[in-house]
DNA sequence: CGCGGAGGATTGTGTAACAATGTTCCCATG
DNA sequence: CATGGGAACATTGTTACACAATCCTCCGCG
């Protein structure tokens, strides 16, 4: 069934430069916080200043960067307050997403839809043996979000997937320690638990990486870089 | 406790911009779907291209126009399911945020919040009593704001807000019967139920306006403008 | 040591131009 | 008459340069 008309104007140059950065940003070439100058990003890419402000309008837009008035734009930085706040936001949507999918189908869920999900958890299981970080953080990102989307609810999918890019941001510098293959494991078990028995553990698995996530953080024992406007001098 | 510092430049021309389009987008002078052109506006308000196009970077942020590359900006539209899509999403926001609260407050919320609610409900019903219907809407969406604001969950109430303006925008060009001051009774059983019973009522309530709305806009009888990426010529 | 202010750095906005794409409309062709 | 091809035009995307507004640093003064 072809799109009644797939348009396809060449890329814009805010449109690749906002992947690039995206990219650079979230392999963390360029660390939380830190200051992405006009001018010199311009020049880099070899684009104008209004380009770049175009692109950084984006990324502010999906939360990746900050934007303050005559200051200049940042990567995200992420304190306690701001994770609790993602998370909320995060229960809020895949607990409904939860809910919606077990009002049209109950706890048996067309296999159409359990199969993107098996398959989500497939790769977070490979990625956990290769033993590779990143990908293993991509992965577990793609499980949640295969369980949204099968909502079918485009918001919420949409909210999610931003989300989900913060996410990824906030985490590019911890690493969380977990015995190989137990963070597929749980998902498994977590992915089936919401099928039998409901929304209801979402609050609960949230609650729990939620504190991964902070002792990870608190790990990192050094004095860790709260947000503030402005570190004092 | 003052703030830090509460820094005041002067409000950019971007932002300027926005709020003034933003009136006149819900004021409805513009109209579901018009074409916003850079020329016209930037000329209309003494400003350059670039600034405008500032603008709608944002407008589009908040869900108030379209943006589609190399053919320009326009106000957005909503069909039947843009309108489930985002009804759906307020569902997962507002539940939540019940859920918070009375994970915090059980059945009895602090005065603190209740004020803000009843005061809320109380410009609902002025709002009612003086039949205007755009200030009911507003008055409305305060009350259902207020209520996930109580929450004290800062993105969850940030994505609120957003929704709620694109809800007005939607809303700005129906009008719903409504016998005056069955709005603010229904709101304040409403309210009273989510802290005696809980989160329950959320997907009633919204579930009852939907079917509104949706009644609303099929007395419209005309053919309803769905927007399609483009009319069949 | 704190404070104010000069000077430099950076962002915000404007003007003008051109490139890239979309839109309209005329017209030749069947 | 319909239809497809294209020119001509309209609109958006991008650049370069300039200047204004604001922030930031650092120095000298009390």
């Amino acid at each position: 069934m072809p799109r009644r008309r797939e348009r396809r104007p060449g890329p814009t140059a805010v449109e690749t430069l906002v992947e690039r950065l995206h990219s650079e940003i979230l392999s963390g070439a360029i660390g939380l916080g830190a200051p992405l100058r006009e001018e010199e990003i311009a020049e880099r890419f070899d684009l104008s200043r209004h380009t770049v402000r175009g692109a950084f309008a984006r990324l502010a837009e999906q939360r990746l960067v900050t934007l303050e008035p005559y200051r200049g734009a940042r990567v995200a930085q992420f304190d306690d307050a701001a994770l609790i706040a993602m998370q909320q936001l995060r229960g809020a949507l895949e607990t409904e997403a939860v809910r919606l999918l077990r009002d049209r189908h109950g706890s048996r869920w067309p296999e159409r839809i359990t199969e993107r999900i098996s398959a989500a958890l497939d790769r977070l299981g490979a990625a956990e043996d290769a033993g590779e970080w990143g990908r293993t953080l991509r992965a577990h990102g793609a499980v949640h979000q295969a369980i949204v989307d099968a909502a079918e609810s485009p918001r919420i999918a949409e909210e999610y997937a931003r989300l989900d890019g913060e996410t990824m941001l906030m985490l590019s510098e911890i690493r969380i320690e977990y015995p190989r293959g137990s963070l597929v494991a749980e998902h498994r078990a977590y992915a089936q638990a919401l099928i039998d028995e409901g929304e209801g553990l979402v609050r609960t698995h949230l609650a729990h990486s939620t504190e991964l996530i902070r002792a990870a953080r608190a790990e990192d024992a050094r004095p860790r870089p709260q947000p503030g406007p402005d570190p004092s001098p």
